[in-house]
DNA sequence: TGCGATAATCGTACGGTGTACGATCCTTAG
DNA sequence: CTAAGGATCGTACACCGTACGATTATCGCA
């Protein structure tokens, strides 16, 4: 008896590491991070659970490469232009991937090891600066901080159960404020007040944090140039 | 028969949520947060897994609890002095808390509604920079870039697995310098070498960036005001 | 004092998890 | 054709969160 046979398709599209960490991403943005067991994912490469060992060791070396797949989706900053706009682009996917894949942030803090996609990344945005100007160490200086701003933007994103302005200002009024009695929390009812009643949108944060870092970043490269 | 009967202790120290939540604290500081579960919390209550479901509802209602804890040892701006100054040592502070309970910025994306304490603290925060001068726009600006930044730090301390200089001039020469050749990441393997021969304390880039942070929103309230 | 109600505790069980182990199969080299 | 090596998978084990029901402890009130 063939080894595929009774199996419907066609095609039998052998297992390998990176179709197993592909379809890995996709379950856990279809169906999130707590769904994705070696079963399901086993069951979705019309395989066994134990199939997959042959092609990733454990479940956290599955997660690390799922991660790096996600660093592997950003766009690198191309250097040699305005080193502001390059940061800018870059960091602007990162956000957009981050959103993309809500699961990979949580998974972050618990990662120690880089894999190549996010090596590729450091070195990309690490050259960028340096061809901007910046000193070695002011360089890792803004590569820290930068990786901050968007793991933070990420942490906080995932954290806050609303897209855009619409659904914030009904949540809002809807499950915030009742909780905040203006006796008890003045000035957080004072805001919240505020957010709903302007059209606030939780993405322009994003970008401004972005370009007030940038600016800060930029002052440091040239007070320290001459 | 007694219920405490053949227990040994002498006071039996009625199970309680606060008591829950500070042994599940205790928990995984002490060994992680994988290894919290529900038996062995029990366990060292002396109690049954399924009498913690009498205080807590379910899992995730225990995570929310332990996070609502640690935002609780964080320590609050007083407002009324230098508002710097109050944001640096709040931040300070939220920073060592993280640092203390390493496995609470894993749950944070997760966490959708906020506890008390996390509630106080932003009601802190904002009444420190309003009266400082802050208008209520420019405060939700500072509120979610403050708070972006702590949490970005947090994630960043955690995927890190070294604590200070020694520590990151070991792991650098014996693991990440092998996997960066200067061919394939000549600015990476730049950076690396330069860490390692000065004595760079990764806690140093906190006061940095924070520094940098607080400069730069000064600089957007002073141009606000008049 | 006794009693009924209420709350707290716990034993057991169910369906799920990651994965160790060993048997089986497929593919390829000689 | 055969031997060998890697890939696949069935089964089993220990553990997980928690639904359910039985049991026990505690307290308000007659």
């Amino acid at each position: 008896m063939k080894a595929d046979a009774g199996r419907g398709a066609g095609a039998p599209t052998p297992l390998s590491k990176e179709r197993v960490l592909r379809q890995a991403l996709a379950l856990a943005d279809s169906e999130g991070i707590d769904a994705l067991s070696m079963r399901k994912l086993g069951q979705e490469l019309n395989a066994g659970a134990m199939s997959l060992y042959h092609h990733v060791g454990n479940k956290e070396e599955l997660l690390d490469g799922m991660v790096d797949l996600v660093f592997a989706e950003i766009e690198l900053p191309e250097s040699g232009g305005d080193w502001q706009s390059e940061m800018r682009a870059w960091a602007v996917s990162a956000r957009d991937v981050l959103a993309r894949h809500p699961w990979a942030i949580t998974l972050m803090p618990s990662r120690t090891t880089p894999g190549p996609a996010n090596l590729r990344y450091h070195e990309a945005v690490t050259a960028a600066l340096r061809k901007a100007g910046f000193s070695v160490q002011m360089a890792t200086h803004a590569n820290w901080l930068l990786d901050n701003y968007i793991y933070g933007a990420a942490v906080q994103a995932a954290s806050l159960p609303f897209a855009d302005a619409g659904e914030l200002a009904d949540m809002i009024d809807e499950v915030f404020l009742p909780q905040l009695p203006p006796e008890e929390y003045p000035y957080l009812n004072e805001s919240a007040t505020a957010l709903m009643q302007g059209d606030y949108d939780p993405a322009d944060e994003f970008t401004y944090g972005l370009s007030l870092i940038l600016d800060a970043l930029e002052r440091d490269r040239l007070s320290a140039k001459p």
